[in-house]
DNA sequence: CGCCGCATTGGCCGATCGGCCAATTGCCGT
DNA sequence: ACGGCAATTGGCCGATCGGCCAATGCGGCG
């Protein structure tokens, strides 16, 4: 069932090796045809805007605006673009985030040739695609529990290393409230204390380097 | 001054879109040629045993045997191998264990094409080459003292929540002791207390998430 | 052969942490 | 409109932490 017109796509990566490859590979497949590239969120738009293409392959680590961002940007100015997430990161964070963000679906970057051309294929027709290793990650650490924005901010917190009397100082709430989130943040993170919480953070993709 | 025989590379990565992408652009240099690939440590020294090329280009993260750890069988078998770091990691941790390591230079993937075939004919000559960014990260990190063995395994262990009497069980010490490598980690890592120590891990490439 | 850094241990103490109890306000979704 | 969750605050207490003092071997570098 050969499709009388390609998939139009666009690359966003800030690594040029990675874009070219990628071109050279998608473009192989007589059903896909990469008709732009962008190194950064800003590019990326633009060439939306220029070329509109079929789907978005995006990368998340980006300088300047990141992937989510982005994503974020896009769907708001084209709500119906359709993005596939390429990224090395398997943190679960970033792929619930990219998925809540409007992401059509989210593959790492060690996937073979034919699984992503399949993922693009389900991108494009608009169907919901996840790595199966990911999702696994993913359906293993919600059980635990979601973390709140302020637990997120009192985390960034913890890992400058502020104690519970500074936390409140900076927050502009009592030293109560700060130890309250950070033991809210040992149970949902299941830490034994501040810095097995920071570990965590990192591990899930809650904390960046 | 056209070489009358090209460099010949081994390109190790464990993303087959990156290495198909990196020989594409490679082979594109009549002064390069890229002989072969390999997506993990050990096929990587098999493929130097039978190519025996000028140069590998070798990622750090790979699954099985990581990057430092080939680098290291590698030159263990072929003291003279030249390698070529070539990563995402900006960590200095990682940039001053691939050198130890024998490396011959370490860049990032996100530098351009120019930079990347000039780099490589460093290594080749037998230069040291490190990217100017990362290598005023290193220059930033060093200033403050060189993490020991133990203080890299005692932040392993706290990093996992443990107690500093935990730590003195875990390790056949006194509580007193690990007390004094948790001292000497804050210290060192400029961190007032542990989580921030942690954090300073992560953001230096001691810990990997 | 000294010097230096690492690893080891001790005592003491105030500051901080994490866990226990319970309570009020406000927002979002049903 | 009602229920649930997030955010907020309080008191109390034992456990833990981090900083201060000082001391002993051991191994590598000049």
């Amino acid at each position: 069932m050969a499709p009388s017109a390609p998939i139009r796509l666009l690359l966003v990566d800030d690594h040029a090796v990675l874009r070219a490859g990628l071109a050279n590979v998608l473009n192989c497949d007589a059903g896909l045809r990469v008709v732009a590239e962008a190194d950064d969120g800003t590019a990326a738009i633009e060439a939306w805007r220029e070329h509109h293409p079929d789907v978005m392959l995006l990368d998340l680590s980006m300088p300047g605006i990141d992937g989510i961002e982005t994503l974020n940007r896009l769907r708001r100015e084209f709500p119906a673009a359709r993005v596939l997430m390429l990224t090395s990161s398997e943190a679960p964070e970033d792929v619930r985030h990219a998925l809540a963000a409007g992401a059509g679906g989210y593959v790492t970057k060690s996937v073979r040739r034919a699984e992503l051309v399949a993922a693009i294929r389900e991108v494009h027709a608009g169907r919901e695609v996840v790595s199966q290793s990911v999702a696994e990650q993913v359906a293993a650490t919600q059980e635990s529990g979601a973390i709140s924005r302020r637990e997120l901010e009192v985390l960034g917190l913890v890992r400058q290393g502020f104690t519970n009397a500074e936390l409140g100082r900076l927050l502009g709430i009592s030293e109560r409230t700060a130890k309250a989130h950070v033991g809210a943040l040992l149970v949902k993170l299941q830490a034994a204390d501040r810095a097995e919480a920071v570990a965590r953070g990192f591990e899930r993709g809650l904390l960046k380097a």
